[in-house]
DNA sequence: GGCGATATGTTATAACATAACAACATGAGT
DNA sequence: ACTCATGTTGTTATGTTATAACATATCGCC
C-alpha cells in the first residue's frame, strides 16, 4: 500500500479542491432540489448527506449510520439505508456497486449516468461523467436502459508506482 | 411481472441460440485454458462451472453452493466462493456487481472487459462485449484501469410492455 | 519418506441489506 | 378541534452475501 488515508480525496478527478465550498454548493442544491420536487429535507437525510459530503469518499451504509449514531439521529440499519436510499433515488449520491458503499454526487443538479475509478490501492473514488456508446450497443440489441452503473478499478494517479507519489 | 423465467435465458445477447452446444465449446476452452496455465481442474472447480453454464443465467453463490451440497460436494460457503474466484480470475465467468451474482462468461477464450444488460423484469443478463471510450477519459485523468465494470438495468426485449412479449 | 505447493473441509463471524410493523408528525378537508 | 391520509422514523428480527483463520488432504518431486 501506497498513501493509505490522504487528507481530502476529492471526487472530481483525483486532484485537490475546495472543499469547504463544494459541501456549500452541494447542500444548497440539494435544498433546491427537495424545495422543487416537494421532498422533504429532514434532519436524517439532511445530515447523511452532509457526512457523505464531509466525509469526501465513499463511505459504506454501516460507517454512515456509526455517524448518525453518534449524535443520536438514529441506530439501526435501517435508518441509513433510507436515508441513503432517498439520496440515490434523486440522484444526488450515487452507490458504488463493486465496493457496496455511496458517495456524494460530485455534480449535483446535472441529470447523469456517472462513471467512477475506483483505486486499489489508496481506496480513492473520483467521478466523471460518463459518454460511453455502450447505450447504442444496447439499443441496437433492443435494450432500453434505465440505469447504467460504470466502475473502473486499477491505480490513482497517485499510487502508480513510477509517477505520482 | 412479464415473463418471469423463461425457459433458456440467452447470454449473448437476448435471443435464442444451441445452449448444449455453447455449454460443451465452454467446457472445452475451460480445459484448454487450465491445460495451458497449469491450473487444476478439480471437480469442484469443473462442476462449479457446470452448473453456470447449464443454469445459463446469473446465479448467487449461495445458489452455485446449494447445487454443490447436493451432489456432496461442499456445502460450506468458502468451497462455492473459491471455485467462483478461481473462474473470475481466469476470466470464464463474470461477477455482476449489481446482482451479486456470477455468471458464466459467453465470450470464453477471448481475453475482454464484459458489459452486462439486466432486465429487471424477467432477471435475465446479456453479456456484450463492452468497447467503450471510457478508457480514453480514464487514460486521460492518469488512472490506470485494471478492471472495468460495466452493467446496464432496464428491459429487454422481451419485457418491453409494446414491443416483444 | 519428507517437503512444498495447492486445494478442500470446517468453524466462526463479519459485512451488507431488508421485511414487517409500531409510533409519530404533518397537512388537508370538514 | 377531529380525523384521515400520507410520509417519515423507530425498532425488532432476520435474511443475504462474504471472508478470516485454521485443519486436513492430495499430489508431484527430490
Amino acid at each position: 500500500m501506497n498513501s493509505k488515508k490522504a487528507p481530502c480525496a476529492p471526487l472530481t478527478g483525483f486532484g485537490t479542491h475546495d472543499h469547504t465550498r463544494c459541501k456549500a454548493a452541494s447542500m444548497t442544491a440539494a435544498e433546491a432540489l427537495c424545495a422543487a420536487r416537494k421532498l422533504q429535507l429532514t434532519p436524517v437525510r439532511k445530515r447523511v448527506l452532509e457526512i457523505l459530503l464531509e466525509a469526501h469518499e465513499a463511505m459504506g451504509a454501516y460507517d454512515v449510520l456509526a455517524r448518525l449514531a453518534a449524535e443520536g439521529l438514529g441506530s439501526k440499519p435501517p435508518v441509513a439505508y433510507r436515508a441513503l436510499g432517498f439520496w440515490v433515488e434523486q440522484g444526488l449520491v450515487h452507490r458504488i456497486e463493486k465496493l457496496n458503499a455511496y458517495v456524494a454526487c460530485a455534480h449535483p443538479g446535472r441529470a447523469h449516468d456517472a462513471a467512477f475509478m475506483i483505486c486499489r490501492d489508496c481506496g480513492r473514488v473520483a467521478e466523471t461523467e460518463s459518454q460511453g456508446p455502450f447505450g447504442q450497443s444496447a439499443g441496437e440489441a433492443g435494450f432500453q436502459i434505465e440505469s447504467l452503473v460504470i466502475e473502473a478499478e486499477g491505480l490513482c494517479p497517485k499510487c502508480i508506482p513510477e509517477a505520482g507519489a
